[in-house]
DNA sequence: ACGCTTTTTGGGAGCGCTCCCAAAATCTAC
DNA sequence: GTAGATTTTGGGAGCGCTCCCAAAAAGCGT
């Protein structure tokens, strides 16, 4: 029922080739016999059959994108961190042509996750890989280093770090503007509660806090740090664990985190910002939808997937060698969770009406 | 570098046609021939290309995911719909050893909306695809319906529905279950927010809305009734256009339209729920982390993607042909906005303590 | 019109599998 | 040991394309 290249060729009256170099518009074929050949292709809605030419070029135009296991939890949360990415793949993806093949993790036995990444490893269809969250899939990111799959980690990734290509933000200079502006507002004990140490961005906002704090002559309780995930559950527990602190303020390792304290403090009475000023790090469209509005540290997630997208394609189509470490630029959005703005959240208003 | 199918068979001393069979468990092999075959390949650590095998076999072990583009703003906001039905799809995937392609349409323009359809019906890569949100990419429905590409609906689509398989839910009956409670509870001016007629969830619940109140011979005035999309900004309009009509409760064709409703409440000083008692649907993650937490109809999103895709992978293995049309159940979720539980929600105690 | 260069075209081989058929090996029973 | 049935194995053809090379056609200058 499907066409072939041979019928087309019969079908007006010259070879295989011919239509083939018709096809890929190789230079060399007369204008007269392109538009014969055209016109058949077009009457008989011919397509050529993607997966022999696969089998004849040895590439796929398919890239894969995997979301390893502990990542997945974010599909289940309210913060769109994933799909966020995958939509900045598909706006590359969709430009250059490339397909998508998709591998999501949501078993839980690892014997699964060895077969699941034996899967991604040995399905030669695709032509490069995107590792999101590369830091908590190691082992795939070490199976993938061995073969010579093109890939590149979405956030900086464990170990191989230097030897792969990645794209994360700067984490470190996100967490100091953060800081920075609480020291600015005049808070001086600052607390954080942050992600766990097994994923590098927590790793490096940490490290910024510790920076910022230094600069700005702050010693650190080592109590006014409380480390959890990335959720909005570490949120309300590092609301009470700081609590008790008496801290003036809190940098939010995410913005999840952040809801969690908002939460929390609204439970608990305690006003955000007049008792605790709050900055937050994402600038998730949820930080809008909350009250007080977010202060946090914008992160441009969709940006990361098509730029990590763009050095894969670079990667596969041979442009590119040179393991590449982009950190993509963050700034601080200010709103009404850090005191900083004029506008009084409607919430005291209206409490203090009553 | 990459090994074949021939150089295994030399290696093992036996032809191609033996290894093939041993990689395809044929019964009609010799133990021992198999086991001299399986200890070269796994030596060899040898893997068999797909790509040649799809090309033999005209199968590919991979199923399309198409993500429409109005459906694509599911993407940005907070509701998790969309990435939770991916979850549901990879479920079924992951156990059936599927491949997922994923489509994400995120441009804007008509040219490219159509270039996206014909890339997919072209793409010979799929054995079948999953329409997420039918109701919205009818042409898409329409061209597939045309070929005879495997397809399933998830959400009940426009026009060729009869004759198409799809997944929803018993929108009508979900309905219905929210406003039998309200009325259960009292209240009697009951208005509804609801999606875009185009949407086929919305005309849906809008009918079991409308089946209820005469159920429960209450009259609609049409004034109750307001029409938008399936977010928060259409619940924040909605609030202001239904509060001129003292109605005491909304049933919220959405937990989006939900928890624009109590924003908008929220800010005007409006009791949720003893002055407007609210019900959302779809039940989301966000559902129980406002206040109050929001009664919600339960709407299994994950299970009806994993549905669709055991309906689909059956269609293409042969063992179905006639069109199915599932509406999986849902309940309703009690909580705090609609006023039926006894515990009083923290901000009401608090601006009473005040 | 003719030789020479350049462009255009056709056909073979190959990508790595599966599937079919025929040949070889093995088994069974006498 | 042998005929006949049955199991196991090997090789050819084919899936539908690309790529290369050689042959054919066209262009060009004299």
């Amino acid at each position: 029922m499907n066409l072939n290249l041979e019928d087309i060729a019969r079908l007006s009256g010259v070879s295989r080739s011919t239509v083939s170099r018709v096809i890929n518009n190789h230079p060399n074929v007369r204008e007269a016999t392109k538009e014969k050949v055209m016109r058949v292709i077009r009457e008989q809605n011919f397509h050529p059959n993607p997966v022999a030419r696969m089998l004849a070029t040895q590439r796929a135009q398919i890239i894969g994108i995997v979301v390893s296991q502990t990542a997945t939890t974010f599909f289940n949360d309210t913060s769109s961190y994933f799909p966020t990415i995958i939509q900045g793949i598909a706006d590359t993806t969709n430009e250059r042509n490339y397909g998508t093949l998709l591998w999501l993790n949501n078993g839980s036995d690892s014997e699964n996750e060895e077969n699941f990444y034996r899967r991604i490893i040995h399905n030669r269809l695709m032509d490069g890989v995107i590792v999101i969250s590369g830091s908590s899939s190691r082992i795939l990111v070490d199976h993938l280093a061995e073969t010579n799959i093109p890939f590149v980690c979405i956030e900086r990734p464990h170990g191989v770090a230097d030897r792969t290509t990645y794209v994360s933000i700067n984490n470190v200079e996100g967490a100091k503007q953060a800081i920075r502006h609480l020291v600015s507002l005049g808070r001086r004990r600052i607390g954080v509660v942050m992600g766990p140490p097994e994923n590098t961005d927590a790793t490096d906002r940490l490290a910024g806090y510790y920076e910022a704090m230094q600069e700005a002559g702050l010693e650190v309780d080592p109590a006014w740090v409380f480390v959890g995930q990335f959720t909005t559950e570490t949120g309300l527990q590092g609301a009470r664990a700081l609590l008790s602190q008496r801290v003036d303020a809190i940098f939010a390792g995410s913005d999840q985190i952040a809801i969690g304290l908002l939460q929390a403090f609204h439970e608990e009475g305690v006003r955000v910002p007049e008792d605790v000023a709050i900055v937050g790090f994402d600038d998730l469209p949820s930080a809008v939808e909350v009250t007080p509005q977010l202060t946090t540290v914008h992160h441009p997630i969709r940006e990361k997937g098509a730029v990590a997208t763009r050095l894969l394609l670079e990667q596969i189509e041979g442009r590119s060698v040179e393991p590449q470490h982009i950190f993509l630029p963050t700034h601080l959005v200010i709103r009404q969770s850090c005191g900083a703005a004029r506008v009084q959240n409607s919430v005291q208003a209206q409490v203090q009406e009553v």
